[in-house]
DNA sequence: AGCGGGATTTTCT
DNA sequence: GAAAATCCCGCTT
């Protein structure tokens, strides 16, 4: 045993706001035309059904069930016209919670590659993925993959090294107009994929 | 470096 | 009918 490995469900067993720094250092594997994508998240967000920004505030709809559903399962949005941006579902099964991914990094140049071939415009470095809509475009993720089991292929959640709390910034969170002073941001200190720092 | 606007469609009022 | 958990481009300091 070189390392204790966490399972997925204990990792998301807690509140949002605490889950969600957890989820820094994940590994996200992105199966896509015969390729593995590996990317490792540095910023995420909370959001909870108690939190005016939170699209599951005003309770379960056709469009945010799944963040009502059971932890482990990825919601898929789409918004502004042209943009898909995903979440970890969170919390017990009926109350609506989930973590916004805003950032990855690639882990190795096969995955890096592939991202910067999925962005238009030749897009590259950190701007293939240091936004939330970015890295879903980079990743190939859209919804078809809303309420997919992240144990599952063809994307999984895989719980990796813990990021030590010294490392990880608390910030407020970025591009909402409700309840903009959570500091419900969380992101890898000195990370070069985060956005807006 | 920073600000402002346009793109474009789903979702809810 | 308006807003939206964003991104990108162009213009101004």
């Amino acid at each position: 045993m070189a390392s204790k490995k966490i399972a997925l469900c204990d990792l998301l067993h807690g509140a949002v706001n605490e889950i969600a720094p957890l989820l820094l250092g994940c590994v996200l594997e992105r199966e896509i035309n015969g390729e593995t994508l590996r990317v490792r998240i540095v910023e995420t967000e909370a959001y909870d059904q108690t939190d005016a920004a939170s699209h599951s505030y005003k309770g379960q709809t056709e469009r945010t069930k799944v963040m009502f559903g059971p932890a482990g399962y990825l919601y898929v949005y789409f918004t502004y016209g042209m943009h898909y941006c995903c979440n970890v579902v969170v919390g017990p099964e009926g109350y609506g919670a989930a973590v916004l991914i805003r950032a990855v990094e690639p882990i190795d140049d096969i995955s890096f590659n592939s991202m910067q071939n999925n962005r238009p415009n030749g897009v590259s470095g950190v701007q293939i993925a240091n936004g939330p809509a970015k890295l879903c475009q980079a990743l190939c993720i859209d919804k078809t993959l809303n309420g997919h089991n992240l144990q599952n292929a063809p994307l999984r959640l895989l719980p990796d090294e813990l990021v030590p709390l010294k490392n990880i910034v608390h910030a407020k969170r970025i591009g909402i107009s409700k309840a903009k002073d959570m500091p419900w941001r969380f992101y890898i200190k000195g990370n070069p994929y985060v956005s807006n720092v």
